[in-house]
DNA sequence: GGGGATGCGTTACGCACTGTCACGTTACAG
DNA sequence: CTGTAACGTGACAGTGCGTAACGCATCCCC
């Protein structure tokens, strides 16, 4: 018997790519995803459509139809989505801890002090 | 011809769980890390050693020859390897923006201000 | 020195998912 | 009635994971 492991996998390359198309410009057809995909991705008209489908199927996206063309959007905020991704990365590096997460990245220069203090100041004019 | 497609993908639960034992308890033999793993993960003798190994292939782990044991080690910084997957996602989902990515989790509260301020004052007081 | 214990690599199977389509179906426009 | 535009189905190969049985060296001990 073989043990199922439900870790859900991270996005692809491609997945990103209409994902990030998605986000940026708003819904969209099927095919003006494929065209928006062209450069980086020449696709034919089936295998967008395919992978359209297998996002919705995993939560990404929803369609509704617009006369008689599937008009796709994204069904997550973008943000949600890589808030999910970092908070996975703090638990499973970090043990769960924010300052050691947050130390870390300033070690490994990910991020600046300063951009720290930028958003600290940003943060405390806001509130 | 099928198109490869060589983006790195994310470590799984159990990969995870293999290098944070080597990354807390410092090197340790394929049967130490068996038994680490044994009430996760009730693994077989020779399904570990073959997870080291494709660790090993991949770059993350690396083992030296003592007496007649191998005996394995993480060959990354935990924090590097953290680094590098949050770095992924600020250009994958942020377009590179450090800023917009912070803006972001403190929107999505997976940092608080309080977070944020206390490691400012920190870095501060240390440089 | 023959026989178990120890440690390791090889090979392999099933599964899940991905990238990639060819094709079949449906329904509206003329 | 026939294009044609739009959509879904089914499929296949490739990759990587989880899992492990086996087989090959050693080395220790009686």
């Amino acid at each position: 018997m073989t043990v199922r492991n439900a870790s859900p996998r991270a996005l692809t390359v491609l997945q990103q790519a209409i994902l990030n198309f998605l986000w940026s410009k708003g819904p969209a057809t099927a095919d003006q995803v494929r065209e928006a995909l062209l450069p980086k991705h020449p696709l034919k008209d089936s295998s967008v459509r395919t992978l359209l489908r297998r996002l919705e199927a995993q939560g990404y996206l929803s369609h509704r139809l617009d006369g008689k063309a599937f008009v796709y959007q994204a069904a997550m905020l973008q943000r949600s989505v890589a808030a999910r991704a970092v908070r996975n990365i703090i638990d499973r590096f970090c043990a769960g801890s924010v300052e050691q997460f947050l130390v870390g990245m300033v070690d490994e220069k990910v991020l600046s002090v300063e951009q720290i203090e930028r958003l600290a100041r940003k943060v405390r004019s806001q509130k």
